[in-house]
Order: structure tokens, then C-alpha cells, then sequence
DNA sequence: CTGAAAGCGCTTACAG
DNA sequence: CTGAAAGCGCTTACAG
């Protein structure tokens, strides 16, 4: 069933076929309604990757994400669909890119198939970018290492969000406050981390930083949290680089009958709808990822209509907002 | 950059430059090398539609779903991702058809950019989905309203599971049951709550179903906790058409200074990750979802691979498991 | 082994 | 307004 059909059938050129189907300029209202008859009752469906081809356009955009999974990706997924389809934008979607082949073929894969690329990798450096996206083809990045490039960026404002956590642990009057960390090469809690002891180093000058390892598991909070409980002198807070290991330390604090917050304070990264319901609900950082991923979209709007006027691409920050539950709120606060 | 840019510089035919970098059968090693080097030297990457055009190939399933959004959705996404990377497949997903049009609109733009579709859609009945389904896409439908078709179909076992609940409740001593639907036209949730009144007549024959509305967001669940414990008699058990409605029912039982599950018991459906983490853990039906992901995406392998033998095709029930945690396990249960 | 040619299904100048 | 033709970038019989 193609254009080809349409026009045997409505005894047509497939050049009227198209005009017909594509806003009808250039043809007669009686040809146009008896073209569209026609296609309607042979069920013609005009074929995207032929219109591609000639076209240029896709009304596609890819985005490459390390993950599909988990709350994260799924609100960063929500902002870049809401946003595609205020555009008439498909979206194609690529995931878990464990090694840097998977990834490169992976961006290979979109080459025909989308207007632009949405791309957040770790193993996103320069240098491997130049290599492997397709030239020409539109890009913006999130989350990357990249702090400025040829390509636009944008990112969580990790180390602003880390430090409005450990500034409002040190106002309330916690002293030993322990870090546990994310994945190994991740760019996000390196950040995070950074801040975290830039923080502590200006605002409680003299507190060692106490640092334990996780991998934004649960599990691994948990295990952080029974290293934590254990430790002479115990820390009186911790910030964990996500939620989901705040939520597994805080399990590890409480089966050590520790209280929380007057034992030990507990925040998080992400602010997870999850944060609000854990018992206490968990201090945290919002990162406002939907805006993010909406953003990223509309950024790359600008690129693939050539609205972008050529100067060199700032690498945007989205704001992160403290949110203060009573998992770091002691009402019997140290200071004041 | 396209494959005559190659040929030209590697002073061979286009033919062989697409022997050469699709496997190499029929050119020479030196031919190959020669050719190969000077593709990635021009960093060429093949075009993707032009190829699927001559292919017809797309290596491409599309999975068409309400929504993106949440863990049920992202779940889901999940699972088919899984199966779809291991055979090699990429994902083009679409979202939110408020209306019929608009999933029409979706169906006609998978034609031509997938070898297979995935559709889960209220709007999938028989008549619709002949009307607007590209003919001769292999397709595989998710929790439809069809029993039987031309199309394979994989769904939650929404009547097993919601029996279940209800028999647990009945077995622990509950009488006066409640159930929180959720949207209006929602065949999920007619399955659940059919099951509930079919398990109450059989199992404790004279007891009213109370029902009341919800649309599965939490503060529908905490308006309907509202109600429930204002009524008079005040039922003894809720169960919720999903775990979000629950958990706002939880919080409007406990401001009200009810006890869970002493004073009233909650169940839900889903089994989100926040259900184990909220206080009591809720009690609620694991759905597998990523299975049913994964296993109606093995299922449009068949199809799309022509190993189906042309029998009728079966709707699959993805059996649900009875998840029971403290917020039904009554410590002085009634019965014993 | 290698290349010229046809063709996948479409759109769009170009004539008429 | 309408149609014949070229062409998008590729693959694959068909000859040589």
C-alpha cells in the first residue's frame, strides 16, 4: 500500500497524491477530496522513512540516557516528552550504555533517524563526542563533565544544591557530618562531593570530612549506615549523594535504635516522591529534572530551527531547591 | 557525508563500499581495509532511513503508552528496553493520546519507522485498532480490552490478584471492605473491581461493597479516606484499585487518629517501590511489570520474525503476587 | 571480485 | 492545476 496505489485508484500522478495529502496547494478542491477519499478507504499510510529521505526532517529526537529506569529518568524522560510534543516531536530513546562501543553505536544508530540528540552519558567527554556523533547533527547535553564546548549544556546545579544541605545541617547545629558517595566515575556526585567538603571547610572550619563509599543503591546506604552507627565518635548527620541511600541509611540508623533526627540528621539528593513518605520524611535536594529535560528540548529547538545566533554555548545550570523535612529538623536543635 | 563521498575517496563503487561495511562478503581483504579506513577516517555513518527504506528493516519497535510517567510506566519501559537491547533493537515510544485522534496520530507516524509496535492504549478496541493500525505491522497489545483478536495480547491478572487481596482481608477478619476505583473508563480497574465484589458475595456472602471513586493520583486516595472513616458503620478495610490511592488513604486514616491496620486495613495494587517504604509497609499485588514488558516484546519478535504458526492468538495472563506487609497483619487479628 | 543499474516510497522543482 | 522526472542514500540482483 503506497502513494503509488493512491494514485492508480484516484487515476492521479503520485505527484497530486502528495500535494493532496500534504495541505492541498496546487490542487483542485474535487481532485484533493477525492485523492483523500481514496487514501482513507485503501487505509494509505505514507511510509517515514521514504518522506525522511527526501524531506530531511524526522520529527524525531533521540536522547541517549545511561538508564531508563528509576525516578530519575523517568521525570527526565516526562519533561523531554511533555516538551516534544508541544513540537510534534517522536522520541527515540536509547539506554544502559555500559562501555563507550555501546554508546558510540548507539549515536550511529540515530544518524537518519532524528532531527537532533538529546545526549547524557559519562562517557560524554569531548573528545569522544567529536568522534562518534554524527556531524551536523544537532546536540545538546545534560549532565555532562563538559563545562563549555561547541555543543549547548545543561545540568543539575549539584554543587549549589550540596551546599544548601550542608549549610542547613551546620545551621541547625550538626557538627560530624558524614558523606556517602555515588558511583565511582560519576560526574554528579563528584560535584556533590566537592561541594560537600568546600562547605565543611568554610562553615565548620576544622571538622574532618567523613567520606563512605555507596553506588546510589539502597543497599548501599544501608551498609554505609551500619559503618556510620558504628563509628567512634558517631557522626550526628549524613548526606547521602541520593535518595534512595539516604532511605536505606536511615533504615540502618533505626535498627540500631537511633533516632533521626535527634540521633543523627539524614538527607538526600533528588527529592523522589518516595522522600516525602519515608517516616521521618527526608530532608533533600529538588532538582526540578522535568524542567531539566524540558530545557534540554527547547534548547535544542533553537539548534535545529538555526535559530542559534553562533556564539559559543553556555553551559546552563537548572537551580536546585532545598527541601526541609523533619528528618533534619530537630525540635530540640542544638543552636538557638 | 554519504556513501558516494566514501566511494569516491576510496576510488571504489558504491556497491563495494556497502559490501565492505556490511560484513564484507564479495570484496577483498585489501579492498575492505581500504574501504573501512577511509569511512571512519570521514567519520561516515550510514543513513538510517535511507537504508530501512531498502531494508525494510527499521531495527526499531515502537511501544505506544498513555503516559511516560511513574513507576508503573517506567517499570514497564524497562522491561521492554531490556528485551529490546538484547536483540539488538532500539526504542521509538509515544505518550498521553488524550483522545482517539491523537492516538491515530501515533499509529500512522510508527509506518514506516518500526518493524513492530507495542500498544497499550484505552482506546484500543477491535474496531480502532483495525481502522488506524498500519496493515501488516506486527503488533502486540498491552492490558487491552480484548480477549481475543487478530492480535496477540499480554495483561496483569487484574481479577487473580484483586481476589487475592480480598481473601486475605477476609481471612484476617475484615468484613466491611471498602474499594477506591480508579479513572472512570478504565478496564485495569473494572477487572479489580469486579473481582471485589465477585470474591465478597462468594467469600462472605451478605456484605455490602462499598465503593468509592478515585482517578489513581494519591489525593484522590486521601478523599476517599476522608469519607471512609466519617461513614457509619466505619469499614474495617480498604482496598485501593492502586498503592498511590492507598497511600493517600493511609495519611487521611491517620490524621483522623485511626491505627493501620488495627483500626482499619489498607491494601493497594502495583507494588511501587514506596509501598515497602511507607509506614505500616502496605500490603498490595506485585504485577511484574517489567516481565510483561519484556514477554510482549518476545511475543512481536515472533511475530515480526514470522515464526508465529498463524493459530489464534492467546491472551496471556501475567500472574499477580499477593504482597502481605504489616498494613493488613492485624498483631491480635479477629480470626485465628 | 567489482561496478552499473534498478528500485525502496516519497517530494518538489520544472514544464505544459 | 497536473504530470513526468529527478533525486534523497542506500542495497542487491545482474553482468562482466
Amino acid at each position: 500500500m503506497t502513494i503509488k496505489d493512491v494514485a492508480r485508484e484516484a487515476k492521479v500522478s503520485v505527484a497530486s497524491v502528495s500535494r493532496a495529502l500534504n495541505g492541498g496547494s496546487g490542487v483542485t478542491a474535487e481532485t484533493m477530496d477525492r485523492i483523500r477519499e481514496v487514501a482513507a478507504r485503501l487505509r494509505y499510510i505514507p511510509h517515514g522513512a521514504a518522506r525522511s529521505l527526501i524531506t530531511r526532517r524526522t520529527h524525531t529526537i533521540g536522547a541517549l540516557l545511561p538508564d531508563l529506569y528509576g525516578e530519575f529518568f523517568s521525570e527526565l524522560i516526562r519533561g523531554i516528552d511533555l516538551a516534544a510534543r508541544t513540537h510534534g516531536l517522536q522520541l527515540l530513546v536509547s539506554s544502559s550504555h555500559d562501555g563507550a562501543a555501546e554508546a558510540a553505536t548507539a549515536m550511529h544508530a540515530m544518524q537518519g533517524r532524528v532531527d537532533g540528540l538529546l545526549v547524557m552519558s559519562p562517557h560524554a567527554d569531548a573528545a569522544f563526542l567529536r568522534q562518534n556523533l554524527p556531524v551536523g547533527l544537532p546536540t545538546v547535553l545534560m549532565n555532562t563533565v563538559l563545562d563549555r564546548d561547541d555543543y549547548p549544556a545543561l545540568s543539575v546545579d549539584n554543587g549549589g544544591g550540596a551546599r544548601l544541605v550542608v549549610e542547613h545541617l551546620i545551621d541547625a547545629g550538626y557538627r560530624r557530618i558524614a558523606f556517602i558517595q555515588g558511583p565511582a566515575k560519576n560526574h554528579d556526585v563528584a560535584e556533590r562531593e566537592q561541594a560537600y567538603r568546600d562547605t565543611l571547610a568554610e562553615r565548620a572550619p576544622g571538622t574532618a570530612p567523613i567520606v563512605l563509599p555507596g553506588d546510589f543503591n539502597e543497599e548501599s546506604g544501608y551498609r554505609a549506615g551500619r559503618q556510620l552507627v558504628a563509628m567512634h565518635p558517631r557522626p550526628d548527620a549524613v548526606f547521602a549523594a541520593n535518595d534512595m541511600m539516604a532511605i536505606g541509611c536511615m533504615a540502618a540508623i533505626r535498627e540500631a535504635g537511633l533516632r533521626i533526627p535527634e540521633d543523627i540528621a539524614v538527607a538526600g539528593f533528588d527529592d523522589v516522591p518516595m522522600a516525602r513518605y519515608v517516616s521521618p520524611a527526608l530532608t533533600t535536594v529538588g532538582v526540578r529534572i522535568a524542567e531539566l529535560g524540558k530545557a534540554a528540548l527547547e534548547q535544542l529547538m533553537t539548534q535545529i530551527e538555526g535559530r542559534h545566533d553562533g556564539t559559543p554555548h553556555a553551559h546552563v545550570r537548572m537551580p536546585a531547591d532545598l527541601m526541609i523535612r523533619a528528618s533534619s529538623t530537630n525540635e530540640r536543635s542544638r543552636k538557638t
